[in-house]
DNA sequence: CTCGTGATTGACT
DNA sequence: GTCAATCACGAGC
């Protein structure tokens, strides 16, 4: 079992964000951005890698919270393993970026559309970190939008992809 | 250390 | 045919 605390996300906001995939209305791949929220949306992108979002909003809207970053909190020897790194790497290398942090959780396509609210993933509030501060920046990686600064990370916390 | 590029699936024009 | 919400690796400073 994997617990991970969520240190980086950016937001695709459907209808009103082109870099979203569901800017231009539901296709069968991203039919699951459809939902209402509290689903796992995972996608397959460049040929190799898996990304997952958290679904927001109710149904029929496609927004979803990309999850960057994960500090890797418990199963990291299973990561390591996962992620085919060796016991002398750092564990900042295991969930420091999106298509890694899946990866190391081994999600893939059999995990889209999972329900949150069930008992295989799921997130819960984290007690014992309830202060931090909140930086925000341009997304990563895309070519649209890219003045929207709908990238939010935990300040200073070494586990965020940059 | 930073920078540039190759890998490679699926959906849309 | 083109583009995409990426990463790892090798070359060069």
């Amino acid at each position: 079992v994997f617990i991970g605390r969520i240190v980086e996300v950016e937001a695709y906001l459907g209808k009103t964000d082109p870099a979203s995939h569901t800017y231009r209305g539901k296709t069968k791949r991203n039919e699951v951005m459809f939902n209402e929220g509290g689903y796992l949306y995972v996608y397959f992108t460049y040929g190799m890698h898996y990304c997952c979002n958290v679904v927001t909003e109710a149904g029929g809207i496609g927004h979803a919270v990309l999850i960057r970053a994960l500090e890797p909190i418990s199963g990291t020897d299973k990561m390591r393993k996962n992620r085919g790194l060796s016991a002398s790497d750092p564990d900042k290398l295991l969930t420091n970026g999106p298509a890694k942090l899946c990866q190391a959780l081994g999600i893939d396509k059999k995990d889209n559309g999972t329900d949150l609210l069930g008992d295989e993933i799921f997130i819960c509030d984290d007690k014992a970190h309830t202060k931090f501060a909140i930086a925000s920046s341009p997304r990563i990686g895309i070519s649209s939008a890219a003045d929207k600064k709908w990238r939010y990370f935990i300040k200073e916390n070494s586990f965020i992809s940059k």
